[in-house]
DNA sequence: TCCAATTATTCTCTGAATGAGTATAATTTG
DNA sequence: CAAATTATACTCATTCAGAGAATAATTGGA
């Protein structure tokens, strides 16, 4: 799952004509795996790779190889560039949110979610024939989708798919069975389980950028408050209170300034950042949640 | 990694002689990855597994299979159990601080983390050739063991072990060259990469314990506070403050009262709580940093 | 019986971080 | 030159984390 972020849109790359991620055998020649993946993605994209980490591995039934009984090992990664280069060819960058429309919180709230996954998941949680099942059901869409009192977190990005998929509300989900019944258009489907692979991609993401600055992996080298917080807005989903998002960044010492400011735009012109890359070796990580006692 | 708590330890189960982590392959019967982990174990040990997280995937040099020209990929899990059956047999429950000394910071920090470590670390930094080197080994070494003005981070567990392993102060280092020089005694090795693992895992569940309630997978049904404290302690590695570690576990109503107290021990006797399991299905998960907007 | 020791529990105080909103500054556009 | 637009700075109230003190309920021995 390669990232970036161009035009306000949380972007991946994805090949062929089907909605495929990229992905590819991992071979004897390879180092390890993450050099492995690093040369794979450059040779088949030319695309340079910054930060990458190892999501999941995955082995399930409907994973197995065609003839021989033989098992396929997945082994999904995220990786985060800057999406200058124009890709061109069998790939692509398609926003995340044409594969999972409920997630973009930051106009508001969609319509879709109270007008079409609420009373499909309650009409999902009516069929089961236990009454606490039932219940059941209600409460794990309410928390996930924000429902009742329950409000919007965006991290349960997979939580969301999976009820989904499990309510048969997603194209995936009725591949198997010949009674595709409703058939609904819920986000763009993609090939085997690669949009469950993003769903764990975009959650990870969401989480991680509130306590590691990987953001600055998406950022072109010099740029402003603005565009940085337009950037997690991307990825997150929702709006953030401009005050105390410079507030946040500044007190953290994540940037510091170039000295000039942008020109191009109207209103008043906005002073130039950039990473301060010292911050990766000053502090590793920020939180403590845990009541230390001084000795 | 199997991992419970007895007597204030925390404790991982190990087969055989050599210090191995309790492994197996994972066969065409099983239905998926954490499946076939789960009967294995359990099978192999005579152990109920609660909560499985799957940790990393590795498949680097040193893990090619002996004959042919074949990879072994190797998928790592933490699992976490409650220490009450008596291992027996080829297997025993080993705490993890044998095999990671350094990382128990509970009575303060160790001895040998100063008179040891940090001389060693220092005249590995020193051996580079650049001064640029020198001093980027000797920040890293002061970031990860807590040198100068920085201080103890218990999650870089990770990074203090691979710091160790790069200068060759941890046995598995020295294992492929000859010149095993010094032959440092710096805890327990293991079979492998099984220590790598470990770690892993550690920092892992260290991290974990901060934002979900995953410790009450490790403790009895029934429980005093100061029980609570002393397992989340032990996992951690540091003492926590009494009173604030209170307020923290009931202002989040993790817990409900029995009704009942200890009668055992000396001093005033303590109420005993379970765990609300309930709170599993309302807080997901808590934790916003960004500074969301209203609208 | 009563005091010391021990452990449990509650409360207070302080400073830092967070949420929310307002005020001011520097531009472009008509 | 005023209105619109965007950037930046400041204020206030509330919550949360760190630290320590005070009080409660036991046991064990003098």
């Amino acid at each position: 799952m390669v990232v970036a972020v161009a035009d306000q849109q949380p972007s991946v790359l994805t090949v062929g004509p089907a909605n495929a991620l990229p992905s590819g055998p991992f071979e004897l020649g390879h180092r390890s795996l993450q050099f492995g993946l690093r040369t794979w993605v450059e040779q088949q994209t030319d695309h340079q790779l910054g930060y990458i980490e190892q999501l999941y591995t995955f082995a399930d039934r409907d994973r197995i190889g065609e003839q021989r009984q033989q098992r396929v090992i997945s082994i999904s990664y995220l990786a985060l560039t800057r999406a200058e280069h124009a890709a061109g060819g069998k790939r692509a960058w398609r926003s995340w949110y044409d594969y999972f429309p409920w997630e973009d919180h930051r106009p508001g709230a969609p319509p879709m979610v109270v007008e079409i996954l609420q009373p499909r998941l309650l009409a999902w949680a009516d069929e089961a024939s236990h009454p606490s099942l039932r219940r059941e059901r209600r409460h794990r869409a309410a928390v996930a989708f924000g429902f009742e009192d329950h409000g919007w977190n965006e991290e349960l990005v997979l939580q969301r798919y999976e009820l989904l998929y499990e309510a048969a509300l997603v194209e995936e989900a009725t591949r198997g069975s010949l009674q595709s019944a409703s058939l609904p258009i819920l986000g763009t489907s993609m090939t085997a389980d690669h949009r469950r692979i993003l769903a764990t991609g975009i959650a990870r993401l969401r989480s991680k950028i509130k306590y590691r600055p990987v953001v600055f992996e998406l950022m072109p080298p010099v740029f402003t408050l603005l565009q940085l917080q337009r950037t997690v807005e991307a990825l997150s989903g929702r709006l953030l209170h401009k005050p105390n998002f410079r507030r946040l960044i500044e007190q953290q010492e994540l940037v510091e300034e170039t000295g000039e400011t942008t020109a191009d735009t109207v209103g008043r012109p906005a002073k130039l950042f950039r990473f301060r890359h010292a911050v990766l070796d000053e502090r590793v990580v920020a939180g403590t949640k845990l009541p230390l006692s001084r000795s």
